[in-house]
DNA sequence: TATCTATCTTAACACTGTTCAGATTGAGCG
DNA sequence: CGCTCAATCTGAACAGTGTTAAGATAGATA
């Protein structure tokens, strides 16, 4: 019953609009991932449903059980794109700037951007209990991830391999952190821009201390 | 609804067993709040229900809601405590050192500790969307816990006190995004001692690197 | 054209948090 | 001492949730 009125007819399809009729839906799997990242966008991790993924999505709730098993199996996915555009912006902060330090220091913002600008979407990519933890494909997308913050520490650092893992887990547990706790509203408002920008100065500061501009340390 | 106090004290009668028969249970607040903790200790913060804490308190499940309204409400009650604690274990590995580098170092490590060894009440302490977020008495523990760090990055820095504020934003930042990534296995596994043991050397490197012993820096 | 098989629906089950009318009972007051 | 009363808790209901099994549908294949 009440199948919303979606497009039923595909007469002179000129250029192939909507195929997603009835019963073979075509594209479910691309519809319930952006479904779920909309959710995700709107109203936070905690607002998640599988029920309302598929009702946007506009099949019945057992559907999404064909395509991904369960609920940690859809929202494993949507943490994989999630790592996959974390990554991104990563590579590309890092890529604006020259020198390490300044690498390091764009990633860190662009880092704590992210989260902010998309705190839904943070937040599951790292609740682990809502995800298939163990899934080959999301450590492998998660580590890629990290693995931005090695690449640009292991030029600052110039020492053991040891100590350049040191360094990274010490750039990313801070950054980590901070866009934990600014979520948190730890330091202040985050829910409107002028929140954001003014959390994000902080953050400035908070880098500007741990990795100086200069080679002189505090 | 929400009528503290009481503390149904019988007195008279030497020992008082076990008050908690039928109507009247005596002490449901208490009972309840030690019924979470045992929740999140073995199951995590995701393994909590308020009908499980009801059940495990010997009541029916509508009985919180008189004592704490919603299931928030216990929660909140819940990390009050946890944040009491750890504000607790801070100022006691503090208390234990000389020196504010020490000192300071001493605390993260703490930090890490009590996250790793709490996970559910920690991760739960950190999920405002499942706290009654504005609550007066939370907002004060948090900040107390927080204030734990400022007191100590003080005499660390001698700066201004805007210098201050943004070295105790990264050494929090740093030991919570350190936590968080350790209890989401980033790190490696933290289920046995052994693993936990492991991460907290890693933390220990990470923290030398950030703030060295000596005064020279990297 | 007929069959096969992936896809999706329907219906059910066992949960969850919350609400509300009513049963119970300890405590204070006459 | 007996009565009333307010606090406390129960029982039942409601609207949700994720998951599963059995059946309907339709695109693809032979």
């Amino acid at each position: 019953m009440k199948k919303q009125a979606s497009s039923g007819k595909r007469s002179a399809g000129a250029t192939r609009p909507k195929p997603e009729p009835g019963y073979h839906h075509g594209e479910l799997q691309e519809t319930l991932i952006a479904a779920s990242e909309a959710i995700l966008a709107e109203q936070g991790a905690e607002g998640f449903t599988l029920r309302e993924a598929a009702r946007r999505a506009g099949v019945s709730p057992a559907a999404p059980s064909h395509h991904f098993g369960n609920a940690q199996g859809l929202l494993t996915e949507v943490a994989i794109r999630g790592y996959d555009a974390l990554a991104e912006a990563l590579r590309a902060a890092a890529s604006g700037k020259q020198g390490a330090r300044d690498k390091l220091h764009a990633q860190g913002l662009a880092y704590v951007d992210f989260a902010l600008r998309h705190p839904g979407r943070f937040q599951m990519m790292f609740a682990n209990k809502r995800l298939v933890a163990d899934d080959a494909r999301l450590k492998q997308a998660s580590r890629a991830a990290g693995h931005a913050f090695e690449t640009v520490v292991s030029e600052l650092v110039a020492g053991t391999a040891k100590e350049a893992k040191t360094a990274a887990a010490a750039a990313w547990s801070t950054v980590h952190g901070f866009a934990k706790l600014a979520l948190e509203e730890k330091f202040g408002s985050v829910r409107n821009e002028s929140g954001r920008r003014e959390v994000m100065m902080t953050l400035d500061q908070v880098l500007n201390y741990l990795w100086p501009a200069s080679a002189a340390r505090r």
